[in-house]
DNA sequence: CTGAAAGCGCTTACAG
DNA sequence: CTGAAAGCGCTTACAG
């Protein structure tokens, strides 16, 4: 009936289109009293016609609006970045807020429509900061923190020596850990598993994240993988193979799927509560909107815990 | 040093307390030429004393901004929506896009913050459009439909009748259908393989979503699950109670997880290509919004594929 | 029941 | 190099 129009419709549209003035479209659109009925089916259906959806900026201006945070996130695909973005968002829903999401590539086009930016993604990622002066970001366990800036640290101390002791108690002695830095040892997960097999005097070997247990040293008996999806990956590559888990290796991942349940064997993890860690991060930018400029930056720890499951 | 704010700055607070113009605090912050460097260091400094971070109300105003698409999804923890959700995040990055999102009991919210919403919840949920008259609405699977609205519906009818081929031939005969409503068989998944089942003569048990195996009916050979995520979880129990699968009992998911290929034994279950049906969806929001007003509500419609694994 | 005016926070020409 | 003016689309008092 009418040619697709070249800009979006605005309110002055359909007031010319009903004849009427921009206020009554006003009225007729938000049910407001005071209106004659005839008038308010006159505008509606020229706001239909028009396909009329008023402007969040022109209302966002006008009326306290909702908060929107912008929240960057790995690969959705893992469950573990679903898991806390679901955590995230349902905070972000209780407190009346909006959330914008953008996988790790997408970082730089949130800041324009974000108050604040929550960036956890497991690997490097371009700034959501460039070209957005004051933003409020906080890091969640960056690879490689920005200085000077709100973040939430994980602390793997305790359980990964948890776990090592677990491993070594069951007579694992020749363990590799798996990384995704190159050379492996660079992160700070596949470290602290490090230091901790270290300190009960055994040296593991050290390769790449994708290596096939079958390209591992001969007589590896224990695995800490990446993390659970490459646990699994691996239990599937030991399984066809033949390979007792775990009587012959042992396997332990990072991360705590709820799936690694539900797998057999199931993956014995090294867990950590993400719905904890996602009101971390809420409570760390609310901090940071409130504090005074050049207060220093506000940090939160969140442990790992060891979950022995069957595995190992 | 300052005192909290009772409202976030405004470009003239920075202004008065640089004491320049406007459009000088413009320039410093956007880093546009022909502007003195000393001045332009005591706006960035008043502006970070301020905290002062420009309103996206305001920009949006005055310069053209990215569309935002709202995306109402289920329960993210379930790998399912977490890789659409990463589907549809890489398309509306590439058309540069931004992307909002709310899990089912999020979605009224989603209207104010959104240009268009694309819902995919799996179960009914508080519509995104009350209040929001004309907001662009494509939705993907519904339970039921809202009439004249956009979607994609899934089709599978050929797969399921694929899935049931394939446990007949190898034996099956007393299968159980598992489903979400109540009573069990109301969903359209359910219906497909009940179909297929009593096109082959053979009438399946109907029963619902949580149902334990050891509460079927004895002699009980093949269990079509809800989705993955319980095949998983009744693969685990019948490994606990030593059932043979598939010897004894064959299962088939719905959803196609990438997991279920590192799980043993392999899940074989109802795919669906989730990047197609993302690309569906964004491609409905883009034809809704060009659509004369009153042409009828597009559909695309995306095929399940039976994909048999170990488990049947 | 309806409309003219003011103003939200910003940027984009245009003057000086 | 810097500022005064106009205007983006909307809502909220205020008049009539």
């Amino acid at each position: 009936m009418s040619a697709p129009p070249a800009r979006a419709a605005t309110i002055v549209d359909v007031a010319r289109a009903a004849g009427v003035s921009r206020q009554t479209v006003t009225r007729a659109l938000h049910d407001m009293p005071g209106i004659n009925p005839a008038t308010r089916e006159r505008v509606l259906a020229a706001a239909r016609e028009l396909r009329y959806h008023p402007s969040r900026f022109g209302r966002g201006l006008v009326k306290p609006a909702a908060r929107t945070l912008g929240l960057v996130v790995g690969d959705l695909a893992n469950p573990y970045y679903g898991e806390l973005a679901s955590a995230v968002l349902g905070l972000a829903a209780a407190r009346g807020w909006h959330v914008v999401m953008a996988e790790a590539a997408g970082a730089p086009g949130l800041a324009a429509g974000a108050d604040a930016v929550i960036a956890f993604t497991g690997t490097e990622f371009p700034d959501p900061a460039v070209g957005a002066p004051n933003l409020p970001v906080v890091e969640v366990d960056p690879p490689r923190p920005h200085p000077g800036r709100a973040r939430v640290v994980f602390e793997r101390t305790a359980a990964s020596a948890q776990a090592v002791e677990h491993l070594l108690a069951r007579g694992s002695r020749r363990p590799v850990v798996l990384d995704v830095t190159t050379p492996p040892g660079g992160s700070s997960r596949a470290a602290a598993f490090v230091a901790a097999f270290r300190t009960r005097g055994v040296e593991p070997h050290l390769a790449h994240r994708t290596s096939a247990f079958s390209h591992l040293p001969a007589g590896t008996d224990a695995v800490v993988a990446h993390n659970d999806l490459d646990g699994f990956r691996l239990l599937r590559e030991l399984h066809e193979a033949r390979r007792a888990v775990p009587r012959e290796v042992r396997v332990v991942g990072v991360d705590g799927l709820a799936v690694g349940d539900f797998c057999t064997p199931r993956l014995s993890t090294l867990a950590i509560d993400l719905a904890e860690v996602a009101r971390a991060a809420l409570d760390l930018v609310l901090e940071l909107t409130e504090a005074p400029a050049g207060a220093p930056p506000p940090v939160r720890v969140v442990e790992h815990v060891f979950r022995a499951r069957e595995s190992t």
